[in-house]
DNA sequence: TCGAAAGTATACTATAATGGTAGTGTAATG
DNA sequence: CATTACACTACCATTATAGTATACTTTCGA
């Protein structure tokens, strides 16, 4: 399977629901809302802390909240936070992994097909902020943006 | 990263090779050529022969070719045939790994943007044919079919 | 001012998935 | 009937993901 690894899906979950209560919200709240275990929780909460989406009230009385409005965090933003780039083929990011220089006289036939794919897959997430996914409309026509 | 295997990126230039040469090669000369090895190419092209993409002659002058015509081959037979079914999610398709039955009332809040997408992926993959790779054009306008 | 609540950080272990190999068996050709 | 090349199963190695342990810091409030 081509897929999230579970901390992504997890940062998006917890994303949401930051963006649901609109409040500051201990970890361990967190992790039980979210069904996924404390210590793992606060692993991904870092990441996202780090990466700025979030923001952390210290001492007591204190948790996470988002650190920007919904309309600014999308789909894309988190998951590459955690997983890192958008790209269907390892051809894309590390030129180790590529057959490119290899047989085909230095070029690689996929490579293009695999960037173009990869460019619609990341633009399809880019438009999706967390406010949609909030709205109370289950499955906003907006998710998959028409484009040549 | 999201990602396809190393199987699955070698089987696409395993088949390309064959549609390119139309005759039938053997693993070996196979293995030289996408640079995979011999082992690993044997591998890979059992799976292919299991799919039915391709078909093996035993014995002296013995190898593999394409069981089909390149129109018939698709590029997301190919892929799913390695890695299974095209799906960014868990969600999708192992409930156990799927909050939706979790804290959001039994119905996952990302579920249906993850089907959305993932569905646009398999068709793009699937409008792209072995014949349009083999094409001498390198990037084909028919890569990304536009679609809602 | 002290202790508990809650975040911060690093480093480590466990498990699963991928990547890759060995070896033995079987069919076809010449 | 020997050689070539595919067929199949099982196995090991490596890497990536998933998850945990532990020690430390900040803040609040009694």
């Amino acid at each position: 399977m081509i897929g999230l690894t579970r901390e992504a899906d997890g940062a998006l979950r917890i994303v949401w629901l930051l963006g649901k209560t609109g409040q500051v919200t201990d970890a361990g709240s967190i992790a039980e809302s979210v069904a996924v275990s404390p210590k793992f929780t606060l692993k991904i909460l870092r990441q996202l802390l780090q990466g700025g989406v979030v923001r952390a009230v210290r001492g007591k009385r204190g948790g996470y909240a988002l650190a920007l409005p919904p309309s600014d965090i999308t789909v894309r933003r988190i998951v590459e936070l955690i997983d890192g780039p958008i790209a269907i083929n390892r051809c894309q990011e590390e030129d180790f992994f590529c057959s490119r220089m290899g047989y085909d006289k230095g070029s690689c036939r996929f490579h293009c097909l695999f960037a173009a794919v990869s460019d619609r897959l990341a633009h399809d997430l880019e438009a999706v902020t967390l406010e949609m996914m909030l709205s109370e409309d289950h499955c906003p026509s907006e998710f998959l943006i028409s484009q040549k």
